[in-house]
RNA sequence: GGUCGGUUCGUCUAGGGGUUAGGACGUAUCCCUUUCACGGAUAAAACACGGGUUCGAUUCCCGUACCGACUACCA
């Protein structure tokens, strides 16, 4: 029997998610269900100093607003509970120990301010890297260079301590990643890097190792940022003898902002004109809300289909992809290997082409419960005729209420512009008779007979059509633009289009 | 600075030793439409540069340039 196949999305509670880990999120959980494997969410919360509270309830939320789901997560535990770290806490200092048992790392008691003062020497000193590494460790406290018995008081008496990874000095350190393939560094170039901080706590790469170990990690996919240290990582799991359970890496092209200077960040918030957060954020601290997709109208469905082209495609033409199809689809072999600049327009086409292949049902949902929050009813009927009429002119669902409220609330106001130009003696003309004509009427009035009446009256006065259709437009509107008029004209029915006509009448001033 | 990674239209990308270098978004024009949009059609638009290897390189190799990540007791 072959090994089960596990991925999790380890983000840290530092504040909200950003798409970039969103998109690492959806290509795990892709990828661990295209193998038919286990996905599941570890809360990496070893750094107390950056906890931020909600950020853990916002990485939750946001997943299962886009139906990501976890096989085990800290909500449903599995068999490697806790999903926590700082709930795995007590776990991690005996693997430190017996890295330092084995001679792969050792006790640090440098202080901050000497650890300063070294990088300002050695920096002073022109060396090319300050770094504590297997040559300056030789200079510093620690349990390499200070007598035994001294390291035993140190710990002893409760001095403050961190364990460092003790980076053989000349090693050749290799590593196949799934996009990028081989992948050799030296190990000169890496420096001794903290295993244990002095608080008791881990740093990632010791927490990281343990748990993609303990939790039987078979493929770790994450952002590019991690490539650096994946050789240490690598050397860990050796120095572990874990080298037969090592998960395979696949790191991930960048997102970048659209300028093309440096990666999507959390501090980007909305400055760039589109939000980089996936559902609403509200800083506790500042009371500020950063945006969300999900605020500004994005379907869940249609960000989730934008956010997996963003470094991924199939192979051929297609883009319309529901999460089952890109499960199906997904391969890491089609990863690109250059970062990617977001673009905020594509990301709209999604949502049009999302909305289009929503039922006329569903979206009139949207604009009931939208005309309903400004305090107007409308009938499901109507709200259906009007989705039926206006869904391949919108972006976000909210524009079927923003731009189509003028059909069912009073006019506000009507276009000074086409008013200027269009509302002529012919115009009122036709118009007087229209509104006459439309008191009589008692046919169906739909489309068809609003446009051969309206016809038939412009012919009665002797005036051409299309001499006066703006003003028409105008006088029913109040603006120069929208969907089919006759449509509009049905679905607000005779009395309602007669008075708009005559209210223009009454309001507006003749040219010539 | 060092280490590592990357580089095909403005953007997302396909392709890969011989192609009119393909698609999508966006842009422009035309058609449709008594408006705008949708839809349809068309167009402009790319292999970073220099050396090799080769009959032939955008594709392979090496340099250079540029971009990026990393370089914390942060992840």
């Amino acid at each position: 029997m072959t090994k089960e196949v596990r991925l999790r999305f380890a983000p840290s509670p530092t504040g909200p998610l950003h798409i970039g880990g969103v998109r690492t999120a959806l290509y795990n959980y892709l990828f661990a269900k295209k193998m038919g494997g286990k996905f599941l969410l570890r809360i990496e919360d070893t750094d107390q100093n950056r906890f931020v509270p909600g950020a853990e309830e916002y990485i939750k939320d946001s997943l299962e607003w886009l139906g990501i789901t976890f096989d085990e997560s800290p909500w449903k535990p599995g068999d490697s509970a806790p999903y926590r770290q700082s709930e795995r806490k007590a776990s991690y200092m005996q693997y430190a120990l017996d890295l330092v048992e084995k001679g792969h790392a050792y006790y640090a008691f440098d202080t901050s301010d000497e650890l300063e003062a070294m990088r300002e020497r050695l920096t002073a000193a022109r060396m090319v890297q300050p770094q504590y590494n297997s040559i300056t460790r030789t200079q510093m406290k620690n349990s390499l260079t200070l007598p035994e018995d001294e390291v035993k008081a140190r710990l002893e008496s409760g001095e403050p301590y961190v364990i460092r990874v003790k980076i053989p000095r000349k090693e050749e350190v290799r590593l196949n990643d799934m996009i990028r393939g081989w992948i050799m560094v030296h190990s000169s170039t890496l420096d001794d890097k903290v295993l244990m901080k002095s608080d008791g706590m881990p740093t990632y790469h010791l927490a990281n190792i343990v748990d993609d170990h303990l939790m039987r990690i078979t493929h770790v996919i994450r952002g590019e940022e991690w490539l650096p240290s994946a050789p240490l990582h690598v050397l860990l799991y050796k120095f572990f003898g874990w080298e037969d359970t090592m998960p395979e890496f696949a790191h991930l092209p960048l997102l970048l902002k659209p300028d093309g200077n440096g990666k999507l960040s959390k501090r980007d918030g909305d400055k760039l004109g589109f939000p980089v957060f996936p559902i609403n954020w509200i800083n506790q601290e500042t009371g500020e809300t950063a945006a969300g997709f999900r605020e500004q109208g994005y379907l869940p469905d249609a960000f989730l289909n934008f956010l997996a082209f963003l470094g991924w495609n199939p192979g051929d033409d297609r883009e319309i992809f529901s999460l089952e199809e890109l499960i199906e689809a997904f391969s890491i072999e089609r990863i690109g290997k250059a970062g990617t600049k977001f673009d905020i327009a594509k990301a709209k086409w999604f949502n049009e082409q999302y909305i289009r292949a929503m039922s006329t049902t569903e979206l009139a949902d949207f604009l009931i419960a939208d005309a309903k929050a400004e305090g107007v009813e409308v009938s499901r009927e109507k709200a259906e005729a009007i989705v039926q009429l206006t869904k391949d002119r919108v972006t976000f669902p909210a524009d079927f209420w923003s731009q189509n409220k003028f059909i069912l609330q009073k006019l506000e106001a009507f276009d000074q512009a086409i008013a200027s130009k269009k509302w002529n003696q012919e115009a009122v003309k036709v118009l007087t008779a229209y509104a006459g004509e439309l008191d009589q009427f008692d046919g169906t009035f739909d489309a068809g007979s609003a446009k051969s009446l309206l016809e038939a009256t412009a012919e009665a006065q002797g005036i051409k059509l299309g001499k006066v259709m703006q003003a028409v437009r105008l006088s029913v509107t109040g603006s120069g633009v929208g969907p089919d008029l006759m449509e509009v004209f049905a679905i607000l029915g005779t009395k309602e289009v007669a008075n708009r006509i005559r209210f223009a009448l009454d309001t507006l001033e003749i040219i010539d």
